[in-house]
DNA sequence: TCGGTAGTTCGTAAATATTCGAAGAATGGA
DNA sequence: TCCATTCTTCGAATATTTACGAACTACCGA
């Protein structure tokens, strides 16, 4: 008997709360994880984690998956992660791309 | 000598943080608060009360201030607020107006 | 079957947020 | 001047979030 990797959950489409979406994004290094999918497409989570320690960066994909943002799949040994862009766009028409247009802060000088 | 009331302190434009905008968008209070403000301009705190207490929506008003979102003035005994249209439109283009037409959600059915 | 790799979950500590009563401050009117 | 109104600030209780080490699970390859 196989045991598959249980799943990760996924809320439809249909169950995204706005505050929820904009709350999993006002922290930088979720916003960070959720730039870089943009670009890339999918990507894992160990690629995306800045240093960081495998359960906080955990916690922030967890994060990101119950408000919708992401999808998460195993692939082997890895995650790939994808944006749910679809989804999102079906459900809150605009406010993806209305907030990744929008640049990331430079970092503040140095006095 | 007459004391003017101590006007509140709003960030200029060019230190508005995204993040920070996002965040005080994700509670339900203050997106409230802010719908009804895209629609009637300008508002008294009580108005947008609720029914909470002032103190609650005194510190839901304060995290909006804080974020660039709402300008309060003093007015007499009350305190006219207004949304910081142009300004959040000027640092954050589209943001705002891509949340605002999000539909609040309708709530949940009771079975 | 024995690691090694990739993430998750758990437990806990620290930091932040939320709530609301009580007290405080500014204003306008009687 | 006294009082009512409106809102802010303070203080404290509660709740939520964040961070991260440690233990755990699943998968892969040797």
């Amino acid at each position: 008997m196989i045991l598959l990797m249980r799943p990760h959950k996924h809320p439809p489409a249909s169950e995204f709360v706005l505050e929820r979406v904009l709350y999993a994004l006002s922290d930088s290094i979720r916003l960070d994880i959720v730039r870089h999918l943009a670009r890339v497409d999918a990507a894992a989570c160990g690629d995306l984690d800045g240093g960081r320690p495998k359960s906080t960066v955990s916690h922030h994909f967890k994060v990101l998956r119950e408000a919708g943002l992401v999808y998460t799949e195993n692939a082997g040994t890895t995650h790939m992660n994808t944006l749910r862009r679809a989804d999102i766009e079906s459900r809150f028409p605009g406010l993806l791309d209305a907030i990744l247009v929008q640049q990331p802060q430079a970092p503040a000088e140095l006095s």
